[in-house]
DNA sequence: CCTCTATAGATGTATATACATCCAACTCAG
DNA sequence: CTGAGTTGGATGTATATACATCTATAGAGG
């Protein structure tokens, strides 16, 4: 099973980011363009939590994304913490970027049928849910 | 969706692995040993398309499975080509791994049920087939 | 045989991602 | 307030992964 969960999110991954290439824009960091578009300001470690990665893997990441002017940064009141939102520019990446990737996805969604994609969104999710809250409880 | 898989492939792999990191292997090695297994020798190229992997980025992975003497290869008749097989040790390793492996797996079969299993592992193998078949048709 | 083109991998470079470890800031017991 | 332990990120290091480009080998014509 995470063998098949990888090779899927290589092969969709490379599907969506073939339309995506041209604007300059990978996968990992359009999905943390719509999460901050979402949530509004965030820390790094909420954010990482909502994306199920390590929060300290975010951090190169979001240096790429701030060079490139899409992210913004400050200290929050704890002065630990990265509160994380879009930028004006990020603002604007993703509403040019959000047409090309929907009419990706609209043809996978064409592809699989309203079910069988609903069905698949609600078992990842479920998968994600379970294996992260058994995290460390080995 | 994109960033549904991507994410549930982490919190996966994560879940996986964890199990596994005593062991010293990673879930794409164990992956490759598993293909490996199946198939018997095969070239690097056609391993990538069964793994929906770009076979140059499995020159990497596969120079540290070999450094560790998990897999060998030769020149096939065709000299260009690597023709790929577990050695001895990797068949071991492979063997030693398979039941920690399977113990996680099945905690997580447990858990979706028989039904939502096999519907994850049909949808996943659809989705990899059909945006492998779209590559490059745009 | 020789050249042209196509193909299999290797290599360069960039991003993605994780864990271990480190530092700074926070918390709380005393 | 102060020292001990905790927590948020930053940094070091290793693997994963992709695309562009390069090299060597195949194969097709002439």
């Amino acid at each position: 099973m995470c063998g098949s969960f990888r090779r899927t999110a290589r092969a969709l991954t490379s599907f969506y980011q073939e339309a995506l290439w041209p604007l300059g824009l990978r996968a990992t960091q359009l999905t943390i363009l719509q999460a901050l578009s979402r949530t509004g300001e965030v820390s790094q470690g909420r954010l990482g939590e909502i994306l199920a990665m390590d929060s300290t893997s975010l951090t190169r990441t979001l240096a790429i994304m701030r060079r490139r002017g899409w992210i913004a940064v400050r200290r929050g009141e704890d002065q630990r913490e990265r509160l994380l939102r879009l930028s004006r520019g990020g603002a604007a990446k993703l509403k040019r970027v959000t047409p090309v990737w929907d009419g990706v996805q609209a043809r996978l969604r064409g592809k699989l049928g309203e079910r069988g994609w609903k069905n698949l969104l609600r078992l990842t999710n479920q998968v994600t849910e379970w294996t992260t809250a058994q995290a460390g409880s080995l």
